[in-house]
DNA sequence: TGAGCCAACTAGGTTAACTATGTTGGCTAC
DNA sequence: GTAGCCAACATAGTTAACCTAGTTGGCTCA
C-alpha cells in the first residue's frame, strides 16, 4: 500500500488517512483502526503507522484515547491546531463586527429609500 | 530543558524551537544548531529530537537538506503547511474590503440622515 | 447479581540501531 | 593549482523494543 513515490511511507499514510477523513470516509467520531490492524493494511511497522497518526494528530484531525483507540475529531469542534485558531478567532470577530454594521446599514436603508423614489433601483 | 510537564518531550522541543523562529531568534535561512547538537542541549535522544524537527518541517517552518542541516524557512515564502496560511490571508483581503466598502456606505448614510434630525442620535 | 481481578488490547512516548543519501573538508596525486 | 578520494558529519526514513497508562471483556467469588 507504501508506494515507491518517494513520499515517505509515513506521510504517505497520513495523506490516505486525511483524504478519507476529508472525503467523509471516515466520518467524525469513527474510530480509526488499531495501530496494529493500520500496520498491516498498509504493510507498514507500528512505528511508521504510529508516526503518521502522529501527523493527523497534530493536525487536530484526529484524537486518540489510550487503551480506546484514534478517534476523528468534529471539524466545527477542532480548535485548529497552531496559531491559526487565533488567527481564525480574529476573523471570526471582525465578520462579526462586520455584520452587526451592515445589519444597521440595511435597516437605515429600509427605512430611508422608502419615500424616496429613484433611489431604490440600485 | 525537557520539563515533567506531562507534554511530551518531543512536543516541548518543537514549543521551544517554533517559538525561536517565531520570536525572531532563529531568522529565516538560519541552520538550527545538528540533531546531535539538539539532543545534547534538551538532554534527549536523537529521536526524540528528530520527530520535534519533523514537526516543524511539517508546519512549514524549517527545511532540511541532507548532509548540511535544517534551516529556518522564510515566512513571506512558506506556502504554510496545507491551504490554511493561503485561506486565511484570503479572508482577510476580503474582510478589508468589505470593511472598507461598509464604511463608505455608513459615511453615505450618514450624510444622507444628517437634515433628518433624530436620526444620528445611533 | 455485583464486585474484583487479570489478560488482552490500545495509545503514546522514548530509545537505540540501521539504512540511504548528501555535504564538506582534508589529504594525496598529478 | 586541480581533481579525486575518503572520513566525518549531517538529514531523513525505517524498524524493533521497551515503558507507561488506560480500556475492555471474561472469569471467579461472595
Amino acid at each position: 500500500m507504501v508506494k515507491n513515490t518517494g513520499r515517505a511511507g509515513y506521510l504517505q499514510i497520513a495523506d490516505d488517512l486525511r483524504a478519507q477523513i476529508r472525503g467523509g470516509s471516515l466520518a467524525p467520531g469513527t474510530p480509526l483502526p488499531s495501530t496494529a490492524q493500520l500496520a498491516e493494511q498498509y504493510d507498514a511497522s507500528l512505528s511508521v503507522v504510529k508516526m503518521a497518526v502522529g501527523i493527523l494528530r497534530n493536525e487536530g484531525l484526529v484524537i486518540g484515547q489510550q487503551g480506546k483507540g484514534v478517534f476523528v475529531t468534529d471539524p466545527d469542534q477542532t480548535p485548529a491546531a497552531g496559531d491559526t485558531g487565533g488567527e481564525v478567532a480574529e476573523l471570526r470577530a471582525v465578520v462579526q463586527d462586520l455584520s452587526v454594521r451592515l445589519a444597521r446599514v440595511e435597516e437605515q436603508l429600509a427605512t430611508s429609500t422608502t419615500p424616496r423614489s429613484g433611489r431604490s433601483s440600485r
